[in-house]
RNA sequence: GGCGACAUAGCCAAGUGGUAAGGCAGAGGACUGCAAAUCCUCCAUUCCCCAGUUCAAAUCUGGGUGUCGCCUCCA
């Protein structure tokens, strides 16, 4: 597999630290408000990822932090008159329920920064003890000229962060953009003893520390979004490095963002859609490939247009998985026809093509473009060869575990034991429902059997305004729910 | 000011030297009582502009133009 390495600026091979293993961090969101669709982004991109290694065979050893103590959290705290820690936790729940929904694993582990006091005074100590930090009234600062290669993530040289400084210097640090470590604590914020002081994390050494400690050195992908190259990740390296003496992670991997109007989505710019507000409004497995129709390194523009319209192509693969689920509850054919061996040899292919794709920088438009083409394949088949015949039990069975290969790596759908897809979530309610579509389906049926097409017309068009939608076919009326 | 990215049809989007994937929208046809779904066909002589390299360029080089990003918390 190719992947572009922010670090060397090429597409390089990827070769795992450990034969067989991956080891991957991505940062996660500091817990001050809900996610919205830029964060999702990063999440959803680098699940895919993972889920690709999984589907290859690899074991994955995957880690995303949070961050849950940081000024906005305090600042939130402050206004809203609750515990900061308390208030992180709360919103790393709502975390858990957008990302959830749209169906990203759980990472193997999610480290804390509030629970991982001693990992991080462990290795600013350690800092301190190689020259690589010093201590200014109860603040440690990480001294960027002291490592040489400070720079070496973002392309940058210390002359040209001299030259471009435009914030205030702190006088008490020996170079303008030598960065915090820790902190003296502040009246009523949180706070940990250390060596130095009472006193908090700064922002970078956590995941310094916790990577280390959940992955060890030299873990092979450290993803993020681009605004994280610098300085979080530029500043990573350098800690982490500096207190090792070794190199830190192999690849670095950063994705897009997601732009309003062509402009950065930011909670800065105020110009954000937060998860839940989209998931209102649109399918989870819309948002979800709407996120994955683009390559992760290429802005993504949002509107509610794009989302409709990713909507619409969803519907064109979720009702082949339909068709294919209808053939499979009927009767197939065992013998295997020419025309049959002939979609399965297609449809190896496209499995072909669809790894190639991702194995290329993990190209995941690439690959959806190859799921639309088995899509395709299948529906011909069904439309020429399987009907005229009836389907073949290999080719139906064959081409659903395509789908469901296809679908645990792009993962759009709910699946069940062995990768089965779940377009329905099958609650007793929707067992109720649906019961009582098809009585009235019934009902329609005797209406058309008697050529009554006016009741007939009615019923269905009655139904659809309620958001079912019936199709007539030859092998009798299929229903569904409304896009 | 420093550094970097991108520019492909009405819209989204892949494609880094060999003659433009895929999706949405649209047109025609098949199927249907009518629809829907599905299938078939059509829909960029051309890839921001201008030069150049090459037998061959959307893809490489140089020069423009435009858009965006990082340099400050941000996925």
């Amino acid at each position: 597999m190719q992947i572009y390495n922010t670090l060397t600026r090429r597409k390089e091979d990827f070769l795992p630290r450990d034969p067989g293993k991956v080891s991957m961090y991505v940062c996660g969101p500091t817990t001050y408000n809900f996610i919205h669709m830029g964060n999702a982004r990063a999440f959803v991109v680098f699940d895919t990822l993972r889920r690709y290694f999984l589907y290859k065979g690899y074991k994955v050893h995957y880690i995303q932090n949070f961050t849950d103590v940081d000024d906005k959290i305090i600042n939130r705290a402050r206004e809203e008159g609750e515990d900061p820690i308390r208030l992180a936790a709360r919103y790393i729940d709502e975390f858990f329920r957008d990302m959830d929904a749209l169906n990203a694993l759980r990472a193997d582990v999610h480290p804390k920064v509030s629970e991982h006091l001693e990992e991080i005074i462990g290795m600013v100590s350690l800092l301190i003890e190689r020259g690589h930090a010093y201590v200014v009234d109860g603040d440690v600062y990480y001294s960027i000229s002291s490592y040489k290669d400070y720079g070496k993530l973002s392309g940058r040289s210390l002359e040209d962060m001299q030259a471009g400084a435009r914030v205030e210097v702190d006088t008490r640090k020996k170079h303008p953009m030598d960065f915090a470590l820790w902190k003296t604590a502040k009246e009523g914020e949180p706070s940990w003893d250390s060596p130095w002081g009472s006193g908090r994390p700064g922002w970078h050494i956590e995941c310094s520390a916790m990577s280390r400690k959940y992955l060890g050195d030299g873990f092979d992908i450290h993803g993020g979004g681009y605004d994280l190259i610098f300085p979080h990740h530029e500043n990573e390296i350098a800690q982490s490095e500096a207190a090792t003496g070794k190199p830190f992670a192999r690849y670095w991997m950063h994705n897009g963002f997601i732009t309003i109007n062509q402009e950065k989505m930011s909670k800065s710019l105020g110009n954000f859609f937060l998860v839940r507000e989209v998931l209102d409004k649109f399918a989870p497995e819309t948002v979800r490939f709407f996120l994955l129709s683009a390559h992760y390194r290429s802005p993504l523009d949002f509107d509610d247009e794009k989302l409709a319209s990713a909507g619409r192509g969803l519907e064109r693969v979720k009702n082949c998985l339909r068709l294919l689920a209808e053939a499979a509850r009927g009767a197939v054919r065992d013998k295997v026809s020419g025309a049959d061996a002939e979609l399965l040899a297609l449809l190896d292919r496209r499995r072909q093509e669809f790894e190639s794709a991702l194995e290329d920088d993990f190209n995941t438009a690439l690959a959806i473009g190859v799921l639309f083409d088995a899509v395709g394949d299948i529906n011909s088949y069904f439309h020429s060869a399987g009907r005229d015949e009836g389907p073949c039990g290999e080719v139906v069975s064959g081409a659903m575990s395509l789908l469901e290969k296809f679908n645990s790596v792009l993962g759009f759908f709910r699946s069940g034991p062995g990768g089965k897809i779940m377009l329905d979530s099958g609650n007793g309610e929707e067992e109720l429902a649906g019961g009582l579509i098809d009585l009235i389906i019934k009902i329609r049926q005797e209406a058309r059997s008697k050529k009554d097409w006016a009741t007939a017309d009615s019923i269905r068009n009655g139904l659809k305004d309620l958001g079912i939608v019936l199709e007539d076919t030859p092998q009798g009326v299929r229903w569904k729910k409304q896009v």
